[in-house]
DNA sequence: GCTGGTAAGTTTTTT
DNA sequence: ACTTACCAGC
């Protein structure tokens, strides 16, 4: 052990060494973090810890098992195993099965992905006849995660008047009762969507004192990692479980957070240190990625924004190879100059394929840079988009398999109830689904009994239904001798799901078969693994619960040496000698749909600084002046993060091209309005790019802000602005004041418009006249 | 109950 | 450009 704690720096050394108490880690990009969580676990178990209590949550289930891995190889495996290490989602979800008669649940509780819960919002918006084009399901779905994520229950939502006239406000007076049909849905499937197993871990906790202290005691020393993109409905777990003993070691940095859209709140690696008693600070800031000059330009970067801790990430490694800028043409023009450069770099340098990685804003643009590696024959994996399990056909045969084990999920029982076809169509789907509402049972319960129910199905059909639930009973009775793989062996055979697709003949009909031959093949892998380990066995409810929580990334074997394609999302933590960051183009990246406000814009920032410093050895920026945008071939400009970099740390390989455009940033003034109203028109189409006319010019002048010294002092008071106050805005008209926050400079109202805005404006640029 | 046509959405990021 | 969802007509 002393022997390890010697590969650590004094700065890494210190968190490690402090076993108890709370403590924060600061760490920027590349600075050991993982070395430290690994070290520091192994510490405490050789100080006597038993590694039954310690939990270490991390942001990938891959993450856990190569930091399993590695502390396996310090304290031996026989100990490493029974650590509870993974990601909030599986970690909870496997206690949620484990409890899951406290809440109502079954404990084989079907885990829904997107898909199916945006199947089940479809539904319900249906069933109420709701007109689908003003409450889009995918909106919905996406409103109703957030509360959830925010701890709004149905009930908390209904006792809040300010989100449901939100909601009313944007043309969505029924989104709580959608919100209350789907829970109740979902419930009655015995289903959790991926933020219930938050939400009700939650509740468990909340709920039951026995059980909260129960994961107290278990769990007497926490850590997480990546704590900046932890959402609000984690940190309250975090914080109920680490309540007792308060040994919680959180590693994070402000600077890489990215995942605010779906939740996370940086706020909760910024106030930490007022969350637990005598907080213990350490910052990590030497990084031992990347070259001096791939680290000093990141930091040119996030010095732009304004919200961030204060930090200072240097490097002893070499100056190294400037970054490289290229445009091209077109974004064909772009993937051909990335597939050539690797091409190069591979003979001059003695590269391998899996020491380059392109990143991009959006999963749409892997597509150029496919085609032009295969054409120069560089093999590839693309991570993310639509991941394995979410294909067609993989869905279908985990869907049978879904059902086996729990009959009431409707989801995967509307799946497949009719594919391949035999006979039972929407009129007796819906006429089933009637019949399971009036008797409060499910769809598989009304099945099963169809004999005895007076409906109107005709015989034929009645049979039908009677075969599919006796063969879903065989498989059920077969479940309980066989393993995962043979389950879904038989159950593709058995189905006609494999005859069908060759029937079919067609080339995606034989992917799809190779498809689903590689799913058994991984179940057989899995089943073989499992039964290595004591404790489990290899059954269908296990791999299941496996899949439910499966990224891309998890699956990866890393045993072949291919180029990397991703999102710049899901390279966070990774890192690769060669780094091509492709489409640095304006409305690209920074994205299109997320340069309207200040906080919007730093988060593209911090995506670009979590981009850059993902190389070690050599960056790339690529830009093209034309790209394939929805079909349609649009003109592009360069982002404004290339300029951002401090010029030195740049090589231009072709020359720099003019911003001759550029949109007034109304970010600086609000922080949260309608963007459709403010977005400046880029022209479209062949015509040289102009500026905003006249008219839009004169419009934000009015807006402009006049910074002076009282500004800062600002104080909503002496404006004689409060709650209820009605005023008057140049632009949006008559208002109401509904909420004040935030204190001097950033003091910020929430008003509602008689025009039907419900806006934020930061106060000391709102122009307001007070009406009474 | 099935099929083929049209309309609509997609390309911001994901557990 | 491409896929998916919904509807009319068989």
């Amino acid at each position: 052990m002393q022997n390890y704690l010697e590969q650590l720096n004094d700065a890494q050394r210190a968190p490690v060494l402090q076993k108890d108490g709370a403590m924060i880690v600061i760490a920027g990009a590349g600075s050991g973090k993982t070395r430290v969580l690994t070290f520091r676990i192994a510490y405490l178990m050789s100080q006597g810890v038993d590694p039954f209590n310690i939990l270490s949550l991390t942001f990938t289930n891959k993450a856990a098992r190569e930091m399993k891995k590695r502390i396996s190889e310090i304290v031996g495996s026989s100990e490493a195993k029974n650590l509870w290490m993974g990601t909030f989602h599986s970690i909870f979800a496997k206690i949620l099965r484990f409890e899951a008669d406290k809440l109502g649940y079954p404990s084989n509780f079907t885990i829904y992905d997107t898909q199916d819960s945006q199947s089940v919002i479809r539904a319900v918006i249906k069933e109420m006849n709701l007109d689908k084009d003003v409450y889009k399901y995918k909106q919905v779905y996406s409103r109703i995660s957030s509360y959830k994520n925010s701890l709004v229950t149905v009930k908390a939502y209904f006792n809040n008047p300010e989100l449901m006239e939100a909601d009313a406000m944007a043309k969505m007076p029924r989104l709580g009762d959608i919100y209350k049909s789907y829970v109740d849905k979902c419930f009655k499937a015995g289903a959790m969507d991926f933020d219930d197993l938050l939400l009700k871990t939650n509740e468990l906790l909340t709920r039951f004192p026995q059980v909260l202290a129960k994961y107290q005691n278990r769990f007497r020393y926490i850590l997480v990692d990546e704590y900046q993109d932890t959402n609000h409905s984690q940190y309250l777990i975090v914080r109920a479980l680490s309540d007792k003993f308060q040994n919680i070691c959180v590693v994070g940095d402000d600077a890489q957070s990215i995942y605010a859209f779906r939740g996370a709140n940086i706020n909760n690696i910024l106030n930490f240190q007022k969350d637990y008693d005598d907080v213990k600070l350490y910052r990590l800031e030497q990084n031992y990625r990347s070259t001096k000059n791939i680290v000093h330009a990141a930091n040119s970067i996030i010095e732009k924004n304004k919200t961030r801790l204060e930090k200072v990430v240097w490097t002893a490694n070499d100056e190294g190879a400037k970054i490289k800028v290229n445009r091209t043409m077109t974004d064909g023009d772009e993937g051909r100059f990335v597939a050539g450069n690797i091409f190069e770099t591979k003979m001059n340098e003695q590269a391998q394929n899996g020491d380059f990685a392109i990143l991009y804003r959006t999963n749409a643009q892997s597509r150029a840079m496919e085609d032009a590696l295969r054409k120069k024959d560089i093999p590839y994996r693309i991570y993310g988009g639509l991941s394995f399990y979410q294909r067609k056909e993989i869905k279908d045969v985990l869907s049978y398999l879904r059902l086996v084990l729990n009959p009431k999920d409707e989801e995967a029982l509307k799946r497949v109830i009719n594919y391949p076809a035999r006979g039972i169509g929407q009129t007796t789907i819906e006429r089933v689904t009637v019949a399971a509402n009036h008797y409060e049972r499910s769809m598989f319960e009304v099945m099963q009994n169809i004999d005895k129910i007076d409906l109107k199905i005709n015989k034929g059909t009645k049979g039908k239904l009677q075969d599919f639930t006796t063969m879903i009973e065989s498989f059920q009775v077969l479940n309980k001798s066989y393993d995962a793989f043979q389950m879904a062996e038989h159950v593709s055979k058995k189905t006609g799901l494999v005859q069908e697709l060759k029937k079919d003949g067609t080339p995606e009909g034989i992917a799809r078969i190779e498809n689903i031959e590689e799913l058994l093949n991984g179940m057989r892998d899995f089943v073989e693994e499992q039964k290595e380990l004591a404790d489990t066995t290899g059954s269908l409810s296990e791999f299941l619960e496996d899949v439910a929580l499966a990224t891309d990334l998890d699956n990866d074997k890393g045993d072949e040496d291919r180029v990397a394609l991703m999102t710049v999302h899901l390279a966070k933590g990774l890192e690769f000698p060669y780094v091509y960051i492709v489409g640095m183009e304006e409305e690209l990246f920074p994205s299109g749909m997320s340069m309207n406000t200040r906080a919007e814009l730093e988060e593209e920032r911090r995506l670009f600084y979590v981009a850059l410093t993902r190389a070690e050895k050599q960056a790339y920026l690529t830009y093209t002046q034309s790209r394939y945008r929805w079909g349609k071939l649009i003109d592009a400009e360069p982002s404004r993060f290339i300029e951002e970099i401090d010029a030195g740390y740049l090589e231009y390989l072709t020359p720099i091209t003019e911003h001759r455009y550029r949109p007034l940033l109304d970010a600086d003034i609000f922080e949260d309005v309608d963007k459709s109203k403010l977005r400046l028109r880029k022209p479209q189409g062949g015509t040289p790019p102009k500026g905003p006319t006249e008219d839009q010019l004169r419009k934000l002048r009015r807006l402009r802000p006049v910074a002076s010294d009282t500004d800062k002092n600002f104080n909503a008071k002496d404006a004689n602005l409060q709650i209820g106050t009605v005023v008057e805005h140049v632009r949006f008209g008559k208002g109401k004041i509904l909420k004040i926050e935030g204190v001097g400079a950033d003091t910020k109202a929430e008003i509602k418009f008689e025009n039907g805005g419900l806006k934020k404006l930061l106060l000391r640029f709102a122009k307001l006249n007070v009406i009474s």
